[in-house]
DNA sequence: CCGTAAGCGGACTATGTCGTCCGTTTTCCA
DNA sequence: TGGAAAACGGACGACATAGTCCGCTTACGG
């Protein structure tokens, strides 16, 4: 656990390749090749694997810091008064988020078994479950859905948008979601 | 054009081959390897190439063959009375059809600009759009879908369901979606 | 300022994929 | 039944990608 810190210069590209990673996953999906990533951050490949043992774990490192965002989201979500407002708000930030960052979603599917993403997960869905319990409670959103479920919804609906001409395409195929999950503004 | 008939062997094979895909990419998705699939035809790989000039083609031909049956379904859509259970009926075999068949919407995504697909595609569409516009008049489905909305937002949620532990899951989100497109039962 | 350990990245290996080639086998018709 | 055309499939090539190795470079504490 303890780890020595490091070197000026290691610490620096270390950032330069998360960076570039969290960029080139936004664009075009975690299909994009290590060699790119290392490229964009102007280090050999070698410099990437050294920090990340496997692509894996660099998708998981810069998912889990997209989940520490969302968790934000959830947060200030959770300090509103009206439960169904609430949740409504929580899905279109997440949605923003999806719409932004494609590999996004990919990433979430790809490396949830993986500890550094399960544990943020699990922890985003305590919260996300709050909000939907109490939105359940005020009758705004339908009974037999998880947070999972939402995940999954809203993520797939605007990773099938992703790619039309119509830039805003997503934002009626969220609208859409949320309608069918009860939440109805 | 004008295509001479295959010999007894080759019409054969060319079956055996199509079979082998649709049940792979049923299976596993369209990401399985050519290799794999003349392997379970009982074929070389050489004989699968030298039929469709390449493995797009290949997917071509088995998603144009489920899209055969997506029309049919529609068409039998087309002739009941009730516009909303109508659309609501077609959702639900088309739901059914992704399914069980995990490759459809990943083919139908990917090859969609491949000729044989999109003229397919195409001719569905028509039908579909026929069945919303319908059902919209009876004010069973909301205004802002199109046919391509519709097979997107089912198609993506049901892949979103696939591995999951409920088998099942697929029909709470073909309930949620479909709640959302306003055609509520 | 210098020695050492940490860091670097180009070259390399391993693997899996699509797609081609060509010598051999099979069909089918005259 | 025999031979030409069609079909077959194993071997091969080309390419992309993840991940490793090792000789060279750089930071940094004493």
């Amino acid at each position: 656990m303890s780890t020595t810190p490091l070197r000026a210069d290691a610490q620096r590209n270390l950032e330069r390749v998360l960076d570039a990673a969290a960029e080139l996953f936004a664009e075009r999906g975690c299909g994009v090749s290590v060699d790119e990533i290392a490229r964009r951050a102007g280090v050999g490949h070698a410099t990437v694997f050294r920090r990340f043992p496997s692509k894996d774990e660099l998708i998981s490192a810069v998912v889990s810091k997209q989940i520490g965002e969302l968790t934000a989201y959830v947060e200030a979500a959770l300090a509103e008064d009206d439960a169904g407002e609430a949740f409504r708000s929580f899905v279109w930030h997440a949605a923003e988020l999806h719409a932004r960052d494609r590999g996004l979603y990919e990433g979430f599917s790809r490396c949830g078994a993986m500890q550094e993403v399960a544990e943020a997960k699990a922890g985003l869905n305590v919260l996300i479950d709050q909000l939907i319990e109490r939105a359940q409670k005020a009758g705004a959103v339908r009974k037999d859905v998880s947070a999972d479920d939402v995940s999954t919804l809203v993520g797939t609906a605007i990773r099938g948008a992703h790619g039309s001409a119509d830039p805003e395409l997503w934002r009626r195929y969220v609208a859409v979601v949320l309608d069918g999950l009860g939440a109805r503004g």
